[in-house]
DNA sequence: CGGTGACATGATCGTCTTTTCATATCACCC
DNA sequence: GGGTGATATGAAAAGACGATCATGTCACCG
């Protein structure tokens, strides 16, 4: 009856109406990265990610949604770079307020929770 | 730019100091079918999961918390029976009351994220 | 017009998780 | 004490998922 040592985890997304993930942790984490960096394999370097998951999950991501949220362009001197569209941005934007509140509420239930295994 | 037809899903669980999973959805409702059911068996067949993996659940989360959450009898004429120790009763309930603070939580946030979208 | 470096994509290989199968153990009760 | 039905556990088979390797495409710029 010690519930020291516990801690609460948890996962958000968005999921199209057929349950299949459309915006995680994941996805989300690496829009911001190209966000920053520029490009597609910077990003993934950035974050320690193989280009061929990362280029797999953008793929099914902007398929499921029905619109661009990245801006791709190859060839050139510098190879290419990519940059997310306005609606990308904004989608990362309202990912990440989500993700804020619900960090902050989460933590406030669980004290509640562990308030109650207290009794 | 449309929105519609997506919808958010999140996870919550309890994890040890090493991120080991504890407590979550599976072994949430897993302990809820045993107390209604009287049987590790029979709990297993109204969800419609394998006893095996079931087995294996239970095991490593009464190691990790260090005490029962099940009082498990075998022989006998009807070959045995599981209930919930006090404690097991404790934690479910625990759960079952921080999981629906969450999800009226999580739908109300949502809302606000597809608020910021529609902007 | 050819070098450059990133975008794009197929195919294969490993590994970790989950299922499935088989079998042993227990205790009540007729 | 043998039938019964659920707990208990090992081992192998099957699947799911990501990592790795290989190869092609593009457009700018010197």
């Amino acid at each position: 009856m010690n519930y020291t040592n516990i801690h609460p985890e948890y996962k958000i997304w968005l999921a199209t109406d057929k349950g299949e993930g459309l915006l995680g942790d994941g996805k989300w984490k690496i829009l911001k990265a190209i966000d920053q960096a520029g490009s597609l394999t910077a990003a993934c370097e950035n974050l320690g990610i193989t280009y061929r998951r990362t280029w797999n999950d953008l793929k099914k991501v902007e398929k499921m949604l029905g619109f661009a949220l990245l801006e791709k362009s190859r060839g050139g001197q510098e190879g290419g770079h990519t940059v997310l569209t306005a609606e990308g941005i904004k989608l990362v934007k309202a990912f990440d307020a989500f993700h804020a509140r619900m960090d902050t509420l989460m933590h406030q239930e669980f004290s509640k929770l562990l308030i109650q295994l207290g009794d």
